[in-house]
DNA sequence: GTCTATAAATAGATAGAC
DNA sequence: GTCTATCTATTTATAGAC
């Protein structure tokens, strides 16, 4: 149902600039953002090219905004992780399920996350770098509880953090193509599910930082 | 001394090919495959991009050859570490070592691996899926030589795979300009040796393995 | 807000001289 | 083997009608 009357004349359309932005991640995520064409997500969107120029500056502009979006998300709820009252172990599990969550939320997001690493950040500009740069942050805050509670051990935070983000961008984007692409050469890919994922995951993080994996 | 003269007329110039196929290589890994211009490739090697299709079919064909040339290189060293009469430990060890010594090898390797992970393997053609495939079937046996010798528990495959790769090429790739980048944002990234990396990764799959995990 | 038409640059690929 | 010149399609971006 319509909502009855436009309460402000100067609100731009949402519903259009949404469909812009949800068809260019999907463009960006399949083929990167050389690779994307302004062209093609205009008509994803079923939409003209003039449209995207009308909501967006320019093609990295409207790039930019979803990786901000992406790291936005993700930061706010890692953030609410490393400040929750829980033990330092269940903060371990949020900072996971918090990553896992907002890339279930974005299909486009462990690809998209995967080539932004490949190319450098080269896309990130100031705002998006200091949500990157929170993530990380909030992870070492975890990591410095727990070690002044006397339950974990001082372990690098760049070690803990790319033995939960690699392997869980990993899984959700060969949950995809790659799988079925694997399957025909011959490869018995496991149907693992989500959460034996994550909790697999989660046990490899606490191990290392309980110091049971040296 | 170039030598004094050519053996025989037929034999390509190796050289001039091999000039092309690394000028390709950083172009792909830093703009990826329909980002990567031939015009850009060719003025890399100091050629000029004719020479391009001289020695390779298509732009998809040079991909595909950097593409079977990493891949190939990593399932000959991982099926030797499998193959190997050393312990089971030793041989996750060298699976980590060997995945690390081609990607140092080739600093286009993490990137590139990166961006056709994230495109679901759309690049992959049939030979090089099969290196791809070995490589997890490679792991396997070993995982499976260890729970027969008693000292491994059965973890799934892909679990461990993902566990090794993941924060593996996450090191290579945040070792460039990622890492800049984020130290600009105020990120104090910290200086892990190569050594210190492998150490850790191996010891992680190792608790994986030995069901020190959970 | 949405469209058509178009500009201006660059893309992959080829022809043909040397 | 290496080059210049060129073909054709596609690119990002804009102008201007409605």
């Amino acid at each position: 149902m319509p909502r009855p009357r436009r309460a402000v004349a100067a609100a731009p359309d949402l519903s259009t600039r949404q469909r812009l932005l949800a068809a260019a991640a999907g463009e960006f995520a399949a083929r990167g953002f050389a690779g994307a064409s302004i062209d093609r997500i205009a008509a994803a969107a079923g939409l003209n090219k003039a449209m995207i120029y009308y909501h967006f500056a320019s093609k990295k502009d409207l790039y930019g905004e979803i990786l901000r979006d992406m790291f936005a998300a993700v930061s706010v709820r890692v953030k609410a992780a490393a400040a929750s009252d829980r033990p330092p172990d269940e903060k371990v599990r949020q900072f996971v399920v918090a990553i896992a969550t907002e890339a279930e939320a974005r299909p486009h997001f462990p690809p998209i996350w995967f080539r932004e690493i490949a190319e450098g950040g080269a896309h990130l500009d100031a705002e998006t770098l200091r949500h990157v740069a929170s993530v990380v942050g909030a992870l070492r805050h975890i990591i410095e509880d727990g070690v002044r509670a006397g339950r974990f051990k001082p372990v690098n935070v760049f070690l803990v953090h790319a033995g939960i983000v690699g392997p869980l961008l990993l899984h959700f984007v060969a949950s995809g193509a790659l799988r079925k692409r694997l399957q025909k050469a011959g490869v018995p890919v496991a149907e693992n599910t989500r959460d034996e994922v994550l909790e697999h995951i989660f046990g490899v993080a606490l191990a290392t930082l309980e110091g049971r994996t040296s």
